[in-house]
This record gives C-alpha cells, structure tokens and sequence, in this order.
DNA sequence: GCCGTTTTCGGCCCGACTGTTTTCAGTCG
C-alpha cells in the first residue's frame, strides 16, 4: 500500500489514537520480557503524554523536530510515530508481538496481576489468556508459583469475576453523587474532622476508574471500620490501618440508567493526620503525573514530597515523617505549592500539561459565572418543560437570558419543527416575553441538524430570523474523518450559525462520535467566530478537555450549555464547567459568561 | 528511552498494603 493511500485513510484522532495504543503495548511487552524498567517506563510515559496532547499529531509528523516538543517524546519515539504515520505500522512492536501473546494483554488488567507475576505464568506455567488463567487455578498449578498461596488464588479469581461487571472507566456524572454519599457518611462520624475525595473525580475527568475519599480523624481505625460498613458496600478488599479499599454497588439510584444494574464502584479510603491534610489531599488528587514533576522539582531544591509534606532532604533512608520530623509544608495544598514557588494550581489542570509553568494562578471559568443557558428544549420537540417552566427555571438560576432551542425538523424522532412550527413557535415565544418581561432575555433559537453533507436543516433567510442558531450532528456520526471534517467545517462557516452544538456526537463509553480534524476545525470557529459548545452533559462533555484546551490555546469562543431537557439538566452544568477548567477555559472566553449586553451584541452580529 | 537553571552521562518519585514471608517482593495509586 502506498504511503500517499495510506495518509488518505488515516487522518483525525486515528494516528494519536493508534500511537497511544502501541506505545503502551510496546512497553507492556518490553516489561513481560523482562526490559529495562526505565525504557518501560519511557513508553509508558509518553503514551500517557500523547494521549493529553489535544492537538492534531497528522499536522506535525511532517516535522519530527516538532514532536519531539512534547513532553516525553523523544528522537526514538517521536520515530516510531512518523513509522506509524507513513507505513501504519511500528515494526518493533510487530516483532514483539511476534513474541508475546495477545491474550497476555487481558492478564495484565486483572486487577492484582502486575507483570512479574504475568511473567511467571507464562514462562513457568504456559499461560497465555484469560482461559489459561481460569485453567491454571482450576487444576490447581497456579498454586506452584513463587509466593502464590491460596489467599491470593481467591483474590485473582474474585477480580476476574469483578472484571466481568466493572471492566470500564465510570462516567463522571455517576460516580460524583456515589462520592459525595461517601464524603457524608465520613463526616457524621463524631472521630472525622475533615473528609474529601480526591484522584480523577476531584480532577473533574470525564471518566474515572475508582473514588479515592480522603478523611483525617481522631481515631483512625473506627473511621475505617465506619467506612467499610458504609451503606452499598458489597466488598472489602483491603482494611489497614490508614487505608481501606471497598466495592460499592452502583445499581441502588440510577434510575434512568437502567443499563448500568450490577455494576460496582470501588471506593478507597485514606485516613491522614490533620496536620498533614493538605499534603495528603495534593498526593491523593494527582495525577500521578503531575506528583512526579511535583516532586522532581521538590528534589532539585533539596526537598521531599509526600502525602505526609514537604520535607527537607536528607540521606536517612527512613521516611522523614516516621523520623518525627517537621514539615516544612504540609498543612494546606497552598502552602504546599508555595514553598515549592509555585502559585496554587487548580485540581483539574493537574495534568502534566505545563501547568508548572503557569506563573500564576489561572482564574478559570466557574459554576457561578455563567450567565445564560442557550441550548435548551420545551414539550415543543423533546423536553419535559413547558416554556414556561423552562424559563423560570433559568429565572431561578440567576440567568440574565434563556435560549429556546427545539430540534429542527431533521430530527424526527425528537419531535423536530418544520419552518411552519418554527414560525408558529414565535407566538408562544412573544406571549411568555411578556410574562416575563423585565426578569430576563427569552432568545428564539433553534438547534439544527447538521445534515451529514454539512448542509444545515433550514435555509439562511430562516436561520436569520432566528436569535440563535445552534447547529448540531445527530446522524452520521460514524462517517470517515476526512468527510467529518468537512462537514463541521461547512457548520461553522455559515455566518448564520452562532454555537456548534456537541461537536463530535460522542456518548461517553457508548458511541466514538465523529473525529475531525480538530486543528482544523477550530481554525475555522475561529475564523468565522462560532463558538464551540462544551455539551455539559456527563454522556456527552463534548467537546472534551484536551480539544477545548486546544480551542482556547487558538483563540476560539466556548459556549457551556446544559441541552437542557428536563429540570434536573440544569445541574450537570458543573459536569460541563469541570471540563471547561481542564481546558483552561477563563471566564471570557465563554459566551455564557458575558454581560446581557455584551451577549446579545455578539449574537446579533449578522 | 528521556532528559538537563549543578548534568549530553547517569540518573530516573514515594509509601501503604497484602500475602508470603522470618525480611520482602509485587502491586497499586
């Protein structure tokens, strides 16, 4: 196949994707072979730094010199990736996997199986899947390995039943009321005198793999022991003295999510001494990424971080905290960060995404900023709220203006409008204007479908007589990169079209959505001022973190919206704001933030 | 394999828990 063919076909997030996937492989492989641990970790590293990278890798492998400036990425790497690129293949992972079996790869994610232990399997007993795992404890062989007593038989074969239930990442939006229970139920114990969670849900990720609480206590063991007998737990995996690790059944208030029964969460605990909290709370927020930096930087001015604080160096292999040793920060993350010269960074820009280099401390977008609601549905299509309870929901926000935005007519099983509903639907609009006149702004709009050709729903005379125009992909969203591109391209280009409507159609863990290419489209927002939306719904958070990190760094507009179709909606606009402070969102960059004058100007551009 | 406000060579973050061990290896975060 030719290399020019083969660009063709591989354009979007494909080539980052790809890249991510087979450096990690490449150095799950290279430590079941039993490599050098730092060349493992290498790969691991950036992996892990690529897959954060939000902008398009397709526009920089024509200059290696440029890849190389991400983090992480180096000559050899930075090779491998240019390899992928022009032939789709990296020929050292192809030798490896020559080597090591595929189905090793499952092995590994069992929880409590690491690579030494995979390792001997294979080598000494043959395994080389889960079935082969699943035989070896059956038959009983399992039990010949080094170290390997029948306790941690039982606890391999109750992970791979866990597997079977809880194989992925859960949505934000579901673990966050599971970890706000938790943090209750930590803080009516009389001996709890501070309890948080922390790891990826404090870091507002779209999706999180277990909900780290935090608590320090006067009498840590009936703290623990309290925590184990929270109310949904199903499992205790692990019960020390400063840390316990439960499962917790998810199925008890999804409601809707019926789907979701019979999975579980797992729920660490970490009690810490008070006077080391805002150590503790820094090491437990990570990500383990940005700890790193945290504690290189530590290092190069004669100082140790852990969770217990700061500490001045010295050669004593004892940890300092067991020594007695004052810290000389540990009390608060502020203080923490300050000692290190660093100003506080906000949890969710603790990437490893050069937020060390911040100068000061972002003021980034918050829940309380935002002004307006512009993308939302009455029983007109298909929302639960009347127009009028829609707006007096805003009005109960604080909101200085709402935007009625019904499907259009494209969208038939939302019930969408034609021109004539359309038209008609102003009546409605005018009559409510005056029920609520002098509380706030009602915008006629409309959220239109993006026609897979990039077409939009409506023509442009009607998309003028609009306030508002968002326009948004229902259908179609598994065509090729390449006519993605184009078709959002087209969207944002009309001058009619004030707000891209979740851009790409993902549903998180359901449906990949469409994957443009993302520099290119921003260029575009940019250039035509349309305003990327950041979908605030947890299924959604679309655009996602790194693309509006992107977006902002180009310069483009973000508007937060909540889609709103019934009350509740409006509360997953934290879930939206989260992802808009990952991104670096301040407060001007986004629409919604605005002043009512400032807004309706912009939107009454053309 | 990456990286450099002490370095282009020689380093590479830190501690808790578990299970199997008479002192520690492996895993996890």
């Amino acid at each position: 196949m030719s290399g020019a063919l083969r660009l063709d076909l591989r354009s979007g997030m494909a080539l980052k994707d790809d890249a991510v996937r087979l450096l990690e492989e490449i150095a799950a492989m290279l430590e079941l072979l039993g490599e050098d641990k730092f060349r493992v970790n290498a790969h691991h590293r950036a992996a892990r730094s690529l897959e954060g990278f939000g902008g398009d890798l397709e526009s920089l492998v024509d200059d290696p010199a440029k890849l190389k400036q991400i983090p992480g990425i180096g000559q050899k790497v930075a090779d491998k990736i240019v390899e992928l690129h022009t032939t789709g293949r990296i020929r050292e992972h192809d030798e490896l996997a020559a080597r090591v079996p595929r189905g090793l790869f499952d092995v590994l994610a069992v929880p409590g199986l690491g690579p030494k232990t995979v390792k001997a399997m294979w080598d000494r007993l043959g395994v080389e899947s889960i079935d082969d795992l699943k035989r070896i404890i059956d038959d009983g062989s399992i039990l010949t390995l080094e170290r390997m007593g029948q306790r941690s038989v039982d606890k391999i074969a109750a992970s791979l039943e866990f597997l079977q239930t809880s194989a992925e990442r859960l949505p934000l939006g579901l673990a966050l009321p599971v970890a706000e229970r938790m943090v209750e139920h930590m803080r009516a114990h009389k001996s709890v005198t501070r309890a948080a969670y922390a790891g990826s849900l404090r870091r507002g990720r779209d999706t999180i793999g277990d909900i780290d609480i935090l608590v320090s206590a006067t009498d840590a063991a009936a703290a623990g022991e309290h925590f184990r007998s929270a109310p949904g737990v199903v499992a205790v995996l692990a019960a020390g003295e400063s840390k316990s690790s439960v499962r917790v059944a998810l199925d008890a208030d999804l409601g809707r999510w019926g789907a979701e029964e019979g999975r579980a969460v797992q729920v660490d605990l970490r009690v810490v001494p008070e006077e080391s909290w805002g150590a503790a709370l820094m090491y437990f927020t990570g990500s383990k990424e940005h700890n790193v930096r945290m504690r290189e930087r530590a290092l190069k001015k004669a100082m140790t971080l852990n969770e217990y604080g700061l500490f001045a160096q010295d050669t004593d292999p004892e940890p300092p905290h067991k020594r007695g040793i004052a810290p000389i920060a540990s009390r608060s993350e502020e203080e923490v960060y300050a000692a290190l010269d660093l100003p506080f960074l906000p949890p969710e820009i603790r990437e490893d995404r050069d937020e060390l280099n911040a100068g000061e401390t972002p003021r980034l977008v918050e829940c309380a900023d935002i002004k307006a609601e512009l993308h939302a549905h009455t029983t007109e299509s298909d929302g639960r709220l009347s127009l009028d309870e829609l707006v007096q929901a805003a009005i109960d926000r604080g909101f200085h203006t709402i935007a009625v935005t019904d499907h259009s007519r494209s969208s038939a099983q939302a019930g969408g409008l034609d021109v004539d509903r359309l038209r008609a639907q102003r009546e409605q609009i005018e009559r409510a204007r005056e029920t609520f006149q002098g509380r706030i702004t009602i915008l006629h709009g409309c959220e239109v479908d993006i026609l897979a050709d990039g077409a939009l729903d409506f023509d442009d005379d009607t998309l003028a007589w609009l306030d508002l125009v968002v326009a948004s992909p229902h259908a179609a969203l598994s065509q090729d990169a390449k006519a993605a591109t184009a078709r959002l391209i087209k969207a944002v280009s009309n001058p009619f079209v004030h707000i891209l409507g979740h851009p790409t159609g993902r549903l998180i863990g359901r449906r990949k959505g469409l994957e443009p290419a993302m520099d290119e489209l921003i260029a575009a927002a940019v250039e035509h001022d349309t305003a990327l939306e950041i979908n605030a719904h947890w299924l959604r958070l679309d655009l996602r973190d790194t693309h509006v990190r992107a977006a902002v760094d180009a310069g483009a507009t973000i508007a937060i919206d909540c889609d709103v179709h019934a009350l509740a909606d409006f509360d997953n606009l934290r879930y939206g704001i989260s992802t808009a402070r990952r991104g670096w969102v301040k407060p001007e960059h986004c629409i919604n933030t605005w002043p009512a004058h400032k807004l309706h100007t912009w939107l009454a551009r053309t």
